[in-house]
DNA sequence: TGATACCCTACCAAATTTGTCAACTAAAAG
DNA sequence: CTTTTAGTTGACAAATTTGGTAGGGTATCA
């Protein structure tokens, strides 16, 4: 089980949206400076952020991303959604390969593959159920509670 | 946040070792059969799975794989460790990039530094905790009830 | 002894992920 | 109204992971 650097990316950009003053713009720049990561890189990632509503943007001088909801109602569930979804669900159908010459029995291959085919999608339901659920869980909120109280260190704000 | 496949194999795997009469080994080739997954790769799992552990292996004639624990003990977490884990815990460090020439000013970056690692271990640490959490309260033993509750299709007999 | 079936290592091709570049558009400041 | 700031967008490249194959070895039983 894998949590992308995409995600944990974006959602520490979250945590430096919500860290700040309230109703005041960030941008892109301030954030990839103060989380030490990639300028370019994440600009893709708020940009698919604010398609998703998940935070807002305000161009020209001053400008920046805002966060478009309560940190209560942003999850890891939708950050990751948003960030890492979209393309490959990676199961759901296709499960059981092409088993190129392993079932080179014709006969008989219906029922195993119903067998299979079983099997998989119960292996796989109950795991995303179980791990969406947890996800959903953590809201920004908690992150940035974690934060404050996790290092004494104030965190030096301003500019 | 992906489940590889490799885990789901080897679940798939397992599932079918429990679902067999118990203290009978079952070879790699007829699980492969019925779960229509490559031989080879699966060879390759189920190995991984007896060096922590998780399975015992008979060799010889009539030999083949058999559980090592009962099933409640075997959790998908296990399982995952098992098989995607050993190499890149992905972050625990080196999580805060290079930056090549992000970080242009010298100054004040160790401020920065401290900054940001903090908060990109605070999230990762709380995200993976719960994750964790979830996946190890999914036990084999759970998933066979699953397999078995889940479908009432009569696997449609005939062959 | 020979067939069966696990043991083990190395390797590969493709997909995915991570990250960069560069040109473009919008809007506010001066 | 011009400049400058800052988000928008898409193409692209490097690195890593993944899913899978190949092929020889080794133990065990009939």
């Amino acid at each position: 089980m894998k949590l992308s650097t995409r995600s944990t990316y974006g959602m520490r950009a979250l945590v430096e949206l919500a860290l700040t003053a309230r109703h005041r713009p960030v941008s892109v720049a301030s954030i990839a400076k103060r989380q030490e990561l990639s300028v370019a890189y994440l600009e893709q990632l708020l940009h698919r952020l604010r398609q998703q509503g998940v935070v807002g943007s305000i161009r020209g001088p001053r400008g920046g991303y805002v966060l478009a909801k309560d940190p209560e109602q942003i999850t890891m569930a939708d950050v990751i959604r948003v960030l890492d979804g979209e393309n490959g669900e990676t199961m759901g159908k296709g499960s059981t390969n092409g088993s190129s010459r392993v079932g080179a029995s014709r006969a008989a291959g219906r029922a195993h593959h119903r067998h299979a085919q079983r099997i998989a999608h119960t292996v796989w339901r109950c795991v995303h159920d179980r791990v969406a659920e947890s996800l959903g869980a953590v809201t920004l909120q908690d992150l940035c509670n974690a934060v404050r109280t996790d290092g004494e260190d104030p965190p030096d704000h301003r500019f």
